[in-house]
DNA sequence: CGGAGCGCCTGGAAGC
DNA sequence: TGCTTCCAGGCGCTCC
């Protein structure tokens, strides 16, 4: 679920309830999600400090703290953060609850804890985001036909690949695809100038208003609204929506408006 | 290099 | 009803 509108909300969430708090306490509820660091050793790196800045890039999400090492997020399938009361009761997957301030928590969340926490210095950072992409929110239409200059695959294969691009998931792949009219399945080097500028324009189009909701939102007259239905029909020209896996993950496209590769 | 397949985890839904 | 299997909005890895 997690994409660059949610981790956005996510990093929100992080600046208005711990920016500028003291960590007073760090509870490690399971210690799953924790990669390349021990429970003990975030407490002992984190208590005491204050975060700083809240900074996103693609679906990762940085807490800096002050003269400490800097938390690193990912949210996976299922992950979200928390502010909470000190007094709510915990839910069954909070999973790391840091106490700041007096009575408030940042609690991150996760069911299925396919990703979870990172401790990391500057350098550390570094690497991680030396693997990313340009953001998807931030990149311009240079930036945008840079990233995409290099791929010989599939359009929506290019999309997902956060090297390529930072922040895009499998939802805002098709919605952004289905709003730029372009089969999923084309090759990135068969796209036209025009075609690209397409694409760029809905990419821009659908994260503003997804940013906004803090998701991709299930309107009606988004594909995403759509893609539960049973008989599920394009909310442009009404034709049944087509199913299938491109790039090895479920796909949804309207047949109608986004004509085939060939 | 691209892309399919698998595994990491969990739980809700569908199938038998 | 109960047990089993499949599947999911992510991503890293291996293999072809």
């Amino acid at each position: 679920m997690p994409e660059l509108p949610d981790v956005e909300a996510f990093r929100k969430v992080l600046a208005s309830c711990a920016q500028g708090r003291r960590i007073q306490r760090v509870e490690v509820r399971d210690a799953g999600v924790l990669h390349g660091v021990s429970a003990a050793r975030l407490r002992r790196e984190l208590a005491g400090r204050s975060f700083t800045a809240a900074e996103r890039h693609g679906k990762w999400l940085l807490a800096r703290t002050d003269d400490g090492p800097t938390l690193m997020m990912h949210f996976g399938m299922t992950g979200e953060l928390v502010c909470a009361d000190a007094a709510d009761p915990p839910d069954p997957h909070d999973r790391v609850v840091f106490t700041v301030g007096r009575e408030r928590q940042l609690r991150y969340r996760d069911q299925r804890k396919l990703k979870g926490l990172w401790l990391a210095d500057e350098s550390g950072v570094a690497r991680t985001l030396d693997r990313q992409g340009p953001d998807a929110m931030t990149v311009d239409r240079t930036g945008f036909d840079a990233a995409l200059s290099a791929r010989r695959g599939g359009v929506k294969s290019a999309l997902l690949d956060q090297s390529v691009l930072a922040g895009l998931g499998n939802l805002l792949a098709d919605e952004i695809l289905w709003r730029a009219r372009l089969h999923p399945a084309r090759r990135v080097r068969d796209l036209t100038d025009g075609e690209r500028g397409r694409l760029y324009r809905a990419m821009r189009g659908t994260l503003r208003p997804a940013v906004a909701a803090g998701h991709v939102p299930p309107r009606r007259s988004w594909l995403t609204g759509r893609r539960d239905d049973t008989d599920a029909v394009c909310p442009r020209c009404a034709e049944p929506l087509r199913r299938g896996r491109i790039a090895g993950r479920g796909t949804v496209w309207c047949p109608g408006c986004q004509p085939d590769a060939s």
